[in-house]
DNA sequence: CTGTTAGCGCTTTCAT
DNA sequence: ATGAAAGCGCTAACAG
């Protein structure tokens, strides 16, 4: 079912046709209708792939991301493709499971198939051989949750965000804080949230105490462990959301109480949280936000005719979602 | 940077460029090694819009599906990425938000894009009006939790799982077995879920209670006047994990216990509820897998140059997580 | 083993 | 308002 086919059935060029479709004002309203008639009878659907080669523009945006298996990324892609779907694009999502060497997998692999734009989850904006080659492509892209002055990003400000907490924290009384994270090297999102953890303990005056877990699947015996140990936390801050809730679990199964003997919180804000029990208390990012804020930044750029710079970069506001799981300290008298 | 450029830099004609590439042992090793080199160094990329314009092979899979925001859906499609990849194929996702006229849009949308195939997620296999029109296209499809005897579906026996989840709360002493579902018209996967509940109620000389949630942001508030109820059930009997995680926070807000006063139950499996406290205990499908199959089935079929038809639908076998959501009915002896 | 060439379906000047 | 024709980048006969 090709434009040449409706053309022939209506009696008029391909160009016509083309015409009926895209520029509907430059046909009469009586040809209009007989190309629209012929190509509804005969499900003509014009094709992407032709239009793509010969516009040099696809309507696609590409969209590179560590996992589908967090909840942020997937709240994220669904704001994405909200957004995108919304202006007329279409996504191509890839997963990098954390792998560097599949970040640049992903940016060819996406460059081949002509993406108008990317949108990327990366390890670290500093070091991704994948961001230099994808500048070099020259095609607009934008980074979510990353943050770094030579690209431009959307997110959230962790390191206020984490300072924040540990404020609020020390004011309940809490003082025996231990940050729970998954491997600091892993990312820049890890490492930013540590060093708001680092400051904001300064700040208070405490001792900061960091328990790094490498591997996920070993979260359950870490935390077993540092629950067990001689100065046992009031409060366990975890980098993530998926991080706080395998915490309290580990809290729990050592027969403790959350949050009368160790508090918990997260970092995320992703919709489940809500419904736990107790409910998360926990950082909240704008996931889908963050997603669609993306979407519109590359947009516009198509628009533009630019590409997006570090200068277009967005802090969004995150909040505090107080839930259940963050409480005073045991024995304080705040 | 087309094949034009590197065939003129190699000193070849654009013909024996494309062959060392895809026909590699039709050239000689010399003239190949030239034309990658040069390539390398140009920084060239296949574009894959003009590939696919010429061979009417795309290599992308559409996928349709209600949300990401259930990780249900996350994880199959985690799974589909995978499972693509792997295969040198790329994805291209799009949201119904569990609308059918969304369904429409976006098979018209991924024929457009000249997908090769396509899974999808839909409400109701046997009135979907875009099943139709997908089947009419002759482009090669498969659901994916759906299941009907005319469609190739990867499923799980959702009817038989449910029956014998409802014979294992029988034998725990559970007489007071209440189902809590979405709104059964709008999936198929929760009819055949109520179908099970029914038939494994009757089998147990039980009587059936349902609770119908048509929207979800209403369920704690219906969950709670149910525990509140006359005749408080012993088990909530979840048609999904999600609703069943609800259900948990709407049993201890009402000042009951999981499980000792009030069983809970999900269907779906997703990782999640390994983490929690009770962890859930549910019906678990292998979610990866399932995508993981449909791939597989589709991309079979490109080779074959067939058409998948309901004769290639697979039934993979659940299995039941005991958890700790659920246990004996209050006052039993069992 | 390599080159020439047609054409996939579409948009877009340039004419008329 | 409409048509003719070129060409986007690639692959696959076909010829040599």
């Amino acid at each position: 079912m090709s434009i040449q086919e409706v053309a022939r059935q209506a009696g008029v060029s391909v160009a016509t046709v083309s015409r009926a479709f895209n520029l509907p004002d430059k046909v009469s309203a009586e040809t209009r209708e007989r190309v629209a008639s012929v190509a509804r009878e005969l499900g003509y659907r014009p094709n992407a792939s032709a239009r793509t080669l010969r516009t040099q523009r696809s309507r696609v945006l590409g969209v590179v991301l560590p996992t589908l298996l967090n909840p942020v990324f997937a709240e994220c892609l669904d704001g994405i493709a909200h957004a995108a779907a919304e202006l007329g694009y279409s996504i191509m999502p890839v997963t990098t499971d954390y792998q560097l060497g599949q970040e640049e997998r992903a940016v060819d692999l996406l460059l081949s198939e002509s993406v108008d734009g990317m949108i990327l989850v990366v390890s670290n904006p500093a070091t991704s051989i994948a961001l230099q080659r994808l500048r070099k492509a020259g095609t607009p892209y934008v980074l979510a949750y990353n943050r770094h002055a030579d690209h431009p990003c959307v997110s959230v400000d962790s390191e206020l965000a984490v300072m924040q907490l540990v404020t609020r924290l020390a004011a309940l009384g809490h003082r025996e804080i231990a940050m729970v994270s998954g491997q600091l090297s892993a990312s820049d999102r890890a490492q930013q949230r540590y060093r708001g953890f680092l400051q904001g303990m300064q700040s208070a005056g405490l001792s900061p105490r960091l328990l790094e877990v490498p591997f996920i699947d070993d979260a359950a015996a870490a935390l077993a462990d540092l629950i067990h140990s001689a100065r046992r936390p009031t409060t366990l801050l975890c980098s993530n959301d998926l991080l706080a809730i395998r915490a309290i679990r580990a809290v729990r199964q050592a027969g403790l109480r959350v949050p009368e003997d160790v508090s918990v919180t997260g970092f995320d804000g992703i919709a489940l949280g809500l419904d736990l029990t107790p409910m998360l208390s926990t950082v909240v990012q704008p996931n889908a936000r963050i997603g669609e804020t993306a979407v519109a930044l590359i947009v516009q750029s198509l628009i533009d005719g630019s590409v997006p710079g570090a200068d277009a970069s967005q802090m969004l506001s995150h909040s505090w979602r107080a839930g259940e799981s963050c409480g005073a300290a045991a024995g304080s008298t705040s």
